[in-house]
DNA sequence: TAGTGGTCTAGACCACTAC
DNA sequence: TAGTGGTCTAGACCACTAA
């Protein structure tokens, strides 16, 4: 990655920047090699400070880079495929659950969710907090919503608290026969609590996945999850093994 | 949305600016009313342009603005939900097959295509161009790519062109016998060709979904297609239909 | 032509990390 | 304490749209 001088032609500096870039960061650097830091690369390239980060911003949302302040800019690794198991049809909490309950709580769920649950106004559920791994990093936080209905034998006064309530609320969920499930998925923003169990920062680009689990006719229950955009690559259907991505090839570590 | 002054806390501005306008847009605006512009607005709350655009750039993120230049800023309606079909195997081109082909060319594809492809390093493939349409607006782009021994009927120097040529592709693919089809889904940027595609500007979000289509034990096909990211959710499963997302209820039009 | 969002600059200070 | 990325400012000019 020479002194490149940009060439003064009618796109933006950024987008050029980007682009240069990414080629540097195919042809002559390693993953998880730290990059020189912003001050000094923007000097190289003769923009402002601004300019260079709107190019960084960018690779870093196709997750070919990873920020840290006080530490600097290195070469992400490719992302990790993370199966969202649609075949046979998983319930929370069974055995090839790769979810990991934090706690539970009760509480009224805002509109949107009371009405894909079908619950009344204030009627209140459980909210079951929890968080999936993968290759010892966060990848995903989940809020699963339960209403009382679907998990009678539990006593509405339990106090048990934190993880052996999620438990005790998964166990309970198990008794039903799910039909089926179904998702979508959207583009989001991490809020201030998800952004702290991805260890990003608030704002952070991440992938909404909602999964409605449908048994006996109606939403047993509703799971909202948040995934690292920059890291993850949801697959489905089958595997999770394909590498493909606008055509670019990444050295291995 | 009153001259409001931001509370001197340790939030950043932009982001209690987004929560600020994101409330308002909730209570005080309909779907497809146009904002104050960003000069005006940024002097009501006493900030620089910058950070406003920043908080802007957020929202329009989470799919709730939509900004044209030389227009202005507009309130955007609820995604559609766009399906992905994962049900019963799907062939592209078959009876219920919602792309529109475009045109189709030949050329060598990106190394990772090639990988996932199974053809050798400089051998040429079929990329049909296909486009997605829903509720009147492009949502989608897409490259199909085929190898020519998926498609041994069609002849190699067949000089039809354009959406004929896609079409003859499509139909001879049909042909096979599909075993499934394996999908990933992550976040990327739109590249120039799509950008226009989609009337979005360059750098634009985008949901990568990645299809290999298994026929016969290899790959017969792998389509890489680009969603707007701030205008779709894509659903899978079943139906599409459920509305969520954070909790955030939006007034229809 | 007037008004909009998009790009860009050259600074400043802050929050965080690691030494 | 030194160095990093994150936030913020107050300007400027450009590209585009619509009247």
């Amino acid at each position: 990655m020479g002194t490149t001088q940009l060439e003064p032609v009618p796109e933006p500096k950024y987008w050029q920047l980007k682009t240069v870039l990414s080629e540097a960061l195919d042809s002559e650097f390693e993953v998880g090699e730290i990059l020189p830091n912003e001050r000094d690369l923007a000097a190289r390239f003769g923009v402002a400070r601004a300019t260079l980060r709107q190019a960084l911003e960018q690779l870093e949302l196709e997750g070919r880079l990873q920020r840290r302040r006080g530490v600097g800019t290195t070469v992400a690794p490719p992302r990790v495929g993370v199966s969202l198991g649609t075949g046979p049809h998983i319930w929370p909490g069974g055995p090839d659950d790769v979810w990991q309950p934090v706690d539970c709580t009760t509480a009224v769920p805002s509109a949107a969710v009371a009405e894909a649950l079908g619950t009344g106004r204030d009627e209140s559920v459980h909210i079951v907090r929890r968080s999936r791994v993968s290759h010892g990093r966060p990848v995903a936080a989940e809020l699963l919503h339960v209403p009382h209905s679907s998990v009678p034998g539990l006593s509405a006064i339990d106090a048990s608290s934190g993880p052996a309530r999620a438990r005790a609320v998964l166990r309970d969920l198990r008794r039903l026969e799910l039909e089926r499930q179904e998702n979508a998925v959207e583009l989001g923003s991490a809020g201030t609590a998800d952004a702290k169990e991805l260890d990003r920062l608030p704002g952070a680009p991440v992938l909404v996945v909602t999964t409605r689990f449908v048994a006996a006719g109606g939403t047993a229950a509703l799971s909202v999850a948040t995934y690292r955009a920059d890291t993850c690559r949801l697959t489905f259907g089958d595997s999770g093994g394909v590498e493909i991505h606008d055509g670019v090839q990444r050295k291995a570590s």
